[in-house]
DNA sequence: ACGCTAGGTGTACGTTGTACACGGTTTTAG
DNA sequence: CTAAAACCGTGTACAACGTACACCTAGCGT
């Protein structure tokens, strides 16, 4: 990506498009483009996010897209822009609280836009909406005493559980969506595999089976969740916090 | 996907291939055709897996690939359980320590292999090697007296949280072999998006950001691995447990 | 009234997974 | 020893993808 491109994709999020006077009236726009491919993707998937199938939906075709928005590559921006739109700030108040509320939020926007956790996040040029959202969360942790760095890495540590969670549930939504059978389904009809679980091989995994460890799971989202917000309060009250510091891990 | 194709896949990934005797020999094997293909993964990334790419590497043809495998998705799934084969199993012992390994073969896994990341992951029938390992993890909360479902939301919690850092880390990655340039140099650039974190709109951003918050960031794996791990604790040594069980959140 | 500008269309290219038909090679059956 | 059967690898072909390019048309500013 060339240094224009990135430039481009910053005031494409940023400043709001102005719009022309001269020329025919437009039948689209930029946001209706965005809004039409999120209905697509939210949907259908993100594979079936395509320029023509957005069109489609707009009762147009793909290369009339290309008039209100760069690519596909800056139509995802916009998309991960707006759905970070639609999530609300966490409020002032106990650290606790307001992390698990930023948490919950990603929780149902990821819930709401699967599609998001398929798509690369590196090096995506944040929008307004999304720093908007990261920013309330650093005012989360900003009066513990934590340090710059530690502000950020705790804010970080709740994303990337949500984001795992997150994954393994836009999965399972995708496979359900593409299969038409659910989750429960499926692993009735793996006899197949069943009878390769045996106790030699899988010990464990076994027992846990027949104890009906898998009949009620554990809410995962709630139960990760929980912990992890156990697990930042020791850090956060602990009276002496530990020098976990390192170059970059990458 | 039918009900056949599962049957496939699990003789697949379970039943080590019989050779045949007869016909011509084989110049490919489905071991070398999976390991070609680990290596055009693990070099050029996941987009860059393409049959004639991996055929390319094997002097041969796109077509002849399917003489050993029955085609991409069960390549994956075979590449997949390989790279599992490579992680070592989690000893028996303190639970911490045991979980912290897993965690830790985890990371190495996502690291030598981020491709796995970016793959679909739910449906994908677990191979033997998939299965051993997760058997292991289990192993390692198997005394503490939790309950069956608790023994599974612990594991799978470290899990979550391994792969929400894995992908970020596996974005990174594609992000600086793709275009060459590394994630520091590429914010660097970034001098339109600075622009726009003026204090009014990112109060907190601008903060954290002017105190060097970003400067030495604390390691994203170690820190957070830290912090699940003291939030199982606070579960796992709690005189009673609390009852956070409901029905599957999906 | 005229021309510039911008919106929308149709065609075309290279790349993907893989179905299908084919030709060559080796082992087994008679 | 010969013929058949089984198997390996190749070449061609198709539909779907993002999008470059050339084109037509509608409407505002002069």
């Amino acid at each position: 990506m060339k240094q224009s491109d990135r430039d481009r994709a910053v005031r494409l999020l940023w400043d709001p498009p102005a719009e022309s006077s001269r020329g025919p009236k437009a039948a689209l726009s930029q946001s209706r483009v965005v809004e039409a491919a999120m209905k697509v993707a939210d949907a259908e998937g993100v594979e079936a996010l395509t320029m023509r199938r957005v069109a489609e939906t707009l009762g147009s075709t793909a290369m009339a897209l290309y008039r209100h928005v760069p690519g596909k590559s800056e139509l995802l921006d916009l998309m991960v822009d707006a759905a970070w739109g639609e999530t609300e700030r966490a409020p002032k108040g106990p650290w606790r609280e307001g992390l698990e509320f930023y948490a919950r939020q990603l929780w149902q926007m990821y819930r709401a836009h699967p599609w998001i956790l398929q798509l690369p996040h590196a090096r995506r040029t944040p929008g307004p909406r999304t720093m908007a959202s990261f920013d309330s969360a650093l005012a989360v942790v900003s009066d513990l005493g934590l340090s710059a760095e530690e502000m950020v890495a705790v804010v970080t540590a709740v994303g990337h559980f949500v984001d795992g969670v997150g994954r393994t549930m836009a999965d399972r939504v995708k496979a359900e969506r593409e299969t038409g059978v659910s989750e429960e389904a499926w692993w009735d009809g793996q006899d197949a595999l069943w009878a390769h679980f045996t106790p030699d091989r899988l010990p464990m995994m076994v027992h846990v089976w027949n104890s009906g460890g898998y009949e009620r799971p554990l809410d995962e989202f709630e139960f990760g969740l929980a912990r992890v917000l156990d697990g930042l309060a020791v850090f956060i009250e602990a009276e002496e916090r530990p020098a976990v510091r390192r170059e970059t891990c990458l």
